[in-house]
RNA sequence: CCUGUCUCAUAUAUAUUCC
């Protein structure tokens, strides 16, 4: 079975859960090898990560029905799943459920809940599942991965002066465990993103101090606050300093350095540099391109972008993603090709809100408003559901046609889509 | 008596409105 678990694994890695369920319903059953809990949790698990949920539910029901226990393991995996597609409550129901089959809830257990309720911002009972663990009662203790889980919700709320406080909690041992590269990056990045790039410079300067390693991500962090912080230079000297340390830049940290040149309107600098990061062994994929499609367009140069745009496909064989649609409809738009934008939108594939929003918005700066409500209800037609940004573009296009009117319908229209007008 | 396991959790980049 241990054989056939590990070849399991590793086609759900591969993302061929079809082929996994094939060899679990097939040839398993005609050699008479029986499948095991973990058999169970390694196809559950490929499921889940390869968003078929419902199939893992499923598989969930299907092993109770056929008598098989399921252990703490199985259900850490389907409740880190309902949380991360945003089903807090099915997440907590399945939580009491393991109780009441007399499953223990394990350190993963409680990470994976804190880290769903902090991804919506739910930092209070996080904290709160956070004390109920460290109570004497409660015989599992967190360790660095559910603390470093907080810490990034607090970070994500701008909480960052209860994250820095952990922080020095972490350091100074009263909380039993140690920090580690993740949560150095962790408070790093929370700090940039806060606007606290001098804070979060001297939390690295720290860490190196204090004999912690940082890797690329947390070089990643800081370069990228360094940039948006517009300290290029600064940003620059980190590539060498990491590499002096060991650590190679990767695809992230030449986007990072490719999208700060095309904000800054020096995309000539990030074509080299495009080019550069190719020739040192680090290819670009689709985000480095976007950033590039993108400083193009708004340097009005579009037609370098849709040739930039054919590298990408041809020559790299990346495929565009809807931010690449999004962007080019965009700069179409500001480069003044009304007409090639909208081709664009009804020829990309399954074109999203984002795609539509663009079009909307491109025609009502043109003062079309007309013509994007047409859009807009092109886009309902299709299902796509609108977003707080299709709203304000188009109320702020009917307010600046004089279309009151319009535009207080359009904000009840906003309002009964349950959609919070800022 | 102890140990050994095949499955689970955390951090970084790009677009559309306003700023």
């Amino acid at each position: 079975v241990a054989d056939y678990n590990i070849v399991l694994q590793s086609l759900c890695r591969a993302g061929d859960t079809a082929h996994a369920l094939e060899i679990f319903r097939g040839e398993m059953a005609r050699d008479g090898v029986a499948p095991t809990i973990v058999t169970y949790n390694t196809i559950i698990n490929g499921l889940c990560k390869s968003n078929e949920l419902g199939a893992g539910m499923e598989l969930f029901e299907e092993l109770v029905e056929r008598g098989h226990h399921p252990d703490v393991v199985t259900y850490n995996t389907l409740i880190d799943s309902l949380c991360k597609a945003g089903d807090l409550e099915e997440a907590r129901r399945l939580h009491g459920d393991m109780s009441s089959r007399g499953c223990v809830p394990n350190v993963v257990t409680y990470s994976v809940l804190i880290n769903g309720l902090c991804k919506v911002g739910r930092i209070d009972e996080a904290r709160e599942l956070i004390q109920e663990m460290t109570r004497k009662s409660c015989d599992v203790l967190p360790n660095i991965i559910t603390y470093n889980s907080f810490l990034d919700g607090l970070c994500k709320q701008s909480m960052t002066a209860e994250a820095c406080e952990l922080m020095r909690s972490l350091r100074d041992g009263s909380l039993r465990v140690s920090p580690d590269t993740v949560t150095f990056s962790t408070l790093i990045d929370g700090l940039c993103k806060c606007g606290q790039i001098d804070e979060a410079c001297s939390v690295f300067d720290d860490m190196i101090a204090g004999g912690y390693v940082p890797n690329v991500i947390t070089y990643n962090a800081l370069v990228n606050g360094l940039c948006k912080a517009d300290k290029m230079e600064r940003a620059h000297a980190m590539i060498e300093s990491m590499v002096d340390k060991g650590v190679t830049p990767d695809v992230i940290t030449y986007s990072v350095l490719v999208d700060a040149f095309c904000k800054a309107s020096r995309v000539d600098e990030a074509l080299e540099l495009l080019h550069g990061m190719a020739s040192r062994g680090c290819t670009p994929n689709v985000v480095t391109f976007n950033s590039i499609i993108d400083g193009l367009c708004k340097s009005d140069r579009s037609g370098e972008a849709f040739q930039m745009f054919d590298d990408m496909t041809l020559k790299h064989g990346l495929a565009p993603d809807k931010i690449t649609y999004c962007t080019l409809i965009d700069g179409l738009f500001r480069t003044g090709r009304a007409g090639q934008a909208e081709a664009l939108l009804d020829a990309m594939p399954d074109p999203d809100t984002y795609a539509f929003n663009c079009c909307i918005n491109g025609l009502s700066k043109l003062g079309d408003v007309s013509r994007a409500l047409q859009v807009y209800n092109r886009m309902l037609e299709l299902k796509l559901v609108p977003d707080k940004v299709t709203f304000n573009i188009l109320i702020a296009g009917a307010c600046k046609a004089g279309n009151f009117e319009q535009a207080s319908a359009l904000f009840e229209e906003m309002v009964a889509k349950n959609l919070q007008p800022d």
